[in-house]
DNA sequence: GTCTATAAATTGATAGAC
DNA sequence: GTCTATCAATTTATAGAC
């Protein structure tokens, strides 16, 4: 051990209180001096830490939402069928299910987020638009639209339902695979 | 008309220029400046309108709050069927239809409406944890708990879900009903 | 690596003229 | 009802001593 109390302890403190307080109340309302005051620093030495309020916030964040958009991405131009589908929805819970813990913050201030890590915004929506229209399946009416919608928020629950810790990542994900799936089979047409 | 361009239509116009902003950039983020700023006033003459910021957050989210609330709580000691549970799904969807466009402030910032509303957090916080339980069905397993949480995202899609105004309300009620009962058909037990 | 001290900007809100 | 002017508080961020 070369730290024993060293830099590294610090830098995942501060990493922690701010998921803490990101999660309980948001990025734009928690400020600096809360998060120093939880860790026991003052600001300034936060700031030999972390250069910027939005640098600890891709700390937090990482590699989150590109996963997201990598998987989303991969509905372009792919012809639907179920087998399809189903491979994408579970692409798409592997990520949910991995980042689940900083779930709550990406959700709630998709803005700072967004700016933080300097996506391409309209990209992003494009990307987001188009994988709703994929899986709304061959016949994309409003309403199955609509419950494609329905089954991209009903994949989000693994990031808001707080879980007992013993129920596992695969339980998750086979849970919620099944529940859409049995959801996006109400589609009609 | 007795007012040609008079308050009733600068206090209309605030709440609106309010409504845009806090749904785009959330409510922390968006200043009073800002919002007076797209009126086309200062913010001592919004002052005069709303006397503060919270008050014009409590006049955007209305009674959206607390009619959720009286429906989650219909469920406390009510005996789970299957009749029962498609009252209670129909009744929340009501509320989330009628409410939709008010649906990002509230669910971005649900801790500011809070705060403003001045609601018991703890009590809501109980009755929406009591709601989910009694959503599982009566072998409330973790798996069945996940459902219920699942469905309760897939009915606010109502509000996520951005549709053509010639989707009636009574058609995204209906939609959403059916395809949170197919989820719901998966639990176990 | 951490501190004290402070800069620079922004915010919600108020006083008072018109 | 709207304005100008301003207050008090808070915020992110930096400078420089130890």
């Amino acid at each position: 051990m070369q730290h024993a109390t060293g830099s590294r302890d610090t830098k995942a403190a501060i990493h922690r209180a701010a998921l803490d307080l990101f999660s309980a109340q948001g990025y734009e309302k928690t400020s600096l001096r809360e998060i120093a005051e939880q860790v026991g620093i003052t600001k300034a030495s936060l700031y030999y830490h972390y250069s910027s309020k939005q640098e600890l916030l891709r700390a937090i964040i990482g590699t989150f939402v590109d996963d997201l958009r990598q998987v989303m991405a991969r509905a372009e131009g792919l012809e639907w069928s179920r087998e399809a589908e189903q491979e994408l929805l579970s692409a798409y819970l592997d990520v949910v299910v991995k980042h689940r813990r900083t779930g709550p913050t990406l959700i709630r201030d998709i803005g700072a987020v967004l700016a933080a890590i300097d996506e391409d915004l309209e990209g992003l929506i494009a990307t987001s638009r188009a994988f709703q229209h994929w899986l709304a399946g061959p016949d994309s009416t409003v309403a199955n639209r609509l419950r494609a919608a329905a089954a991209i928020e009903a994949l989000s629950s693994a990031m808001s339902a707080d879980l007992p810790p013993e129920f596992s990542d695969a339980e998750i994900h086979a849970t919620l695979l099944d529940a859409t799936t049995a959801l996006l089979a109400r589609r009609s047409g």
